[in-house]
DNA sequence: CGGATCGTTGATCAACTTCAACGGTCGTGG
DNA sequence: CCACGACCGTTGAAGTTGATCAACGATCCG
């Protein structure tokens, strides 16, 4: 079986073909459009979402109406509003889509009951939440650390392919500045290497 | 058996006392003076520290020399580098104590020894990971969102208590300002209130 | 062709930092 | 027990970073 998910939790644990086809099938694959909604801030969050194509983002509405980005979600990445999927609670995070993408979605009790039936994911999960978690810590860093300055030079680098992807208003959500600031540095980085 | 731990521990999983006799045995205590280094950035991560008492802090060294911190763990949180933790790395990361405390420490060996010995444990870490992922999601969040005059009112009066504990300088590097700002902030603040 | 959306530019403004200086307090050694 | 020094919190002036607002050009899409 070669399926994005079970590829991904086979670098973490050992899985058997027929164990593997019954997970994938307690997960509801969505393919869906630009820019549609999966979670919306103020609903109850039910779901948690494994990225197999495209892009999804978090973010919230700030006071002044606008949204902030905070994460983005490639292929094998998995995403959701943690605090509101654990609590069944109300979300406190959109999440909608960068580009059109695939997404397999499972619910809060297709996952206990998945994790009931093969426990071995939930080593799979501790370690997916471990390294998110880690990677959370470090995001905090970069926020401390760096100027917005020093956080775009920053993300172009390590993310050049993926800046391409993306329309500046969304890196600029990103980056938690303005687009016209974002402007401003490009122009300044555009006459420094010259 | 009465143990800060295996009562976190029996909140999300059961656990009968030998087995939990068997945990406890496979930390190390550890009572340890105010300012004691548990990491030292740069040193490879070698364990993963619950606090029973007192209470921990996660920081590093910026550019201009000053520390960072950037979280508090109090009674009955886990703290470590995860990432560093999880990879046996190096840290990018240090820890150390707040106030006189008393920690429950395991290195990843032993970790990974109790997982496999005791496997609902699997479970209790996968929750626990997932908590703290979703409280750095919120922590982003308000980095976000609140100017930091907002952050100090927001954390003085969802933890008035904590705010007493820890020395003003602290809670000024927590919030990612200087002293001489929170210092203006506070003025500000008594004088609103009359 | 027309309208919305996106990126850019420049001027003004608010938030926060840096630096220098001073007073209070606490712990330590004489 | 006192005195000294280190450290902490505070104040004020000047400087930086990044936001806001208004306006304009370009592009994309219907």
């Amino acid at each position: 079986m070669t399926n994005p998910l079970i590829d991904h939790i086979r670098k973490f644990v050992t899985l058997d073909e027929t164990t593997s086809a019954d997970v994938i099938s307690r997960f509801k694959l969505q393919k869906i459009r630009k820019k549609t909604r999966l979670l919306e801030e103020g609903d109850r969050c039910r779901h948690m979402h494994f990225v197999t194509k495209g892009c999804l983002r978090l973010f919230f509405l700030k006071q002044n109406g606008t949204q902030q980005t905070t994460q983005f979600a490639l292929e094998n990445w998995w995403l959701s509003d943690f605090n509101a999927f654990a609590a069944h609670g109300v979300a406190s995070f959109s999440v909608d889509a960068v580009e059109p993408s695939e997404v397999l979605s499972i619910d809060a009790q297709g996952l206990e009951k998945l994790l009931a039936d093969v426990p071995q994911l939930e080593k799979y999960f501790r370690l997916i939440h471990q390294k998110a978690n880690g990677a959370a810590q470090r995001r905090v860093r970069f926020l401390y650390e760096l100027s917005r300055e020093e956080m775009y030079t920053n993300f172009i680098t390590s993310y050049p392919e993926f800046c391409q992807r993306i329309p500046q208003y969304l890196l600029a959500s990103f980056l938690g500045i303005t687009p016209e600031y974002l402007s401003e540095i490009r122009r300044k980085a555009l006459l420094k290497p010259v």
